[in-house]
DNA sequence: GCGATTTCTTTACAATTGTTATCGTCCGGG
DNA sequence: CCCGGACGATAACAATTGTAAAGAAATCGC
């Protein structure tokens, strides 16, 4: 899946960053994309000063705000450590560079994107179709490392209600 | 916009369907594509036998299972008419050779998906930042013909509420 | 090691939404 | 022209969630 990737894992800066690490804020146009060597990283958007988790992300995963970092636009959300990490850094020139001299990062890509699309789409089904503690079970159900791993007002933030409320949630089982 | 698109409208072919006519079933594989000249559709998830409709389409408008008909997966969810309609179509298999033969449209359709995720993304954000009473604001806003144009109750079922909850929502104002 | 911070739970109350049912209006097909 | 279905408003009650505050436990940083 991340063969190709590896190809050109070599042009990567190894960066080690604190826990609550912005790495990226909201507003801005993101310059650099994160290979996750260690540790956990967090994308969130500010609403009248109260945050509101949208993804998170563990070893393996690459991650930048695609969409700012391919049009240039400004980021709709931040990026953040959750933990300590060592991560591997890409400069956007770096990438351009990359995608026009290595053949198939393009497309795999295009790809790329095509998955987010689809992710994405799945995600806002899941907030449409089910209320807090079905999407609790459904996290649960597929993501159980997530639970395990990551602090609850996180987790709430992410499922769309209070602390106060998963707590709760977590009682009636 | 659609320029590059009128390019190969010939391809298409005249299909005339009465309001609420299902176009593509969810679960069913997408091998027809949509172009609206006259009416409007919606595509909407079945959830435990109640319809949640997630996206109204328009006049000009260009309507398929883009995931769907990509990646020849089941459709995870249906498209049908809101009221008698003109379309124009053109099949799967029409539109392999326009992609192979007429260049640039290749561009377009990632252009048109990347544009398709941020509207996505852009969507999900308003309904993890708002309530139903600010999203039915924000719809009056941004997309007041649809207000005007479609039922109430698919209105409804588009902001994730009930029909009850909408029209007192209403009488708020 | 220890104080400060973070995290989680709990409580009481308010606000919102869902559920179910009834009723009136409007519109279109036969 | 009339009947039936679609559509929207309203009411009463239940269930869920938000808000604010307080306190206990765990964790972090120096």
């Amino acid at each position: 899946m991340t063969g190709d990737w590896d190809r050109f894992k070599h042009l990567f800066k190894r960066q080690e960053v604190h826990a609550k690490t912005i790495l990226l804020q909201e507003g801005k146009i993101s310059r650099t994309m994160f290979f996750i060597e260690k540790g956990c990283l967090r994308t969130w958007v500010n609403n009248d000063g109260r945050e509101i988790t949208t993804q998170f992300f563990f070893e393996g995963d690459k991650v930048a705000s695609i969409e700012s970092f391919r049009a240039n636009q400004p980021s709709l959300y931040s990026i953040e450590s959750l933990e300590p990490c060592i991560l591997q850094t890409i400069s956007q020139q770096e990438f351009q560079n990359a995608l026009e001299n290595l053949p198939g990062i393009k497309e795999e890509m295009q790809e790329h994107l095509f998955k987010r699309l689809l992710q994405s789409q799945k995600t806002f089904y899941s907030y449409l179709k089910n209320n807090p503690q079905q999407r609790y079970e459904e996290l649960i159900e597929e993501y159980p490392h997530i639970i395990q791993r990551i602090p609850q007002h996180y987790i709430a933030s992410y499922l769309g209600i209070t602390p106060v409320s998963l707590s709760r949630i977590r009682n009636r089982r």
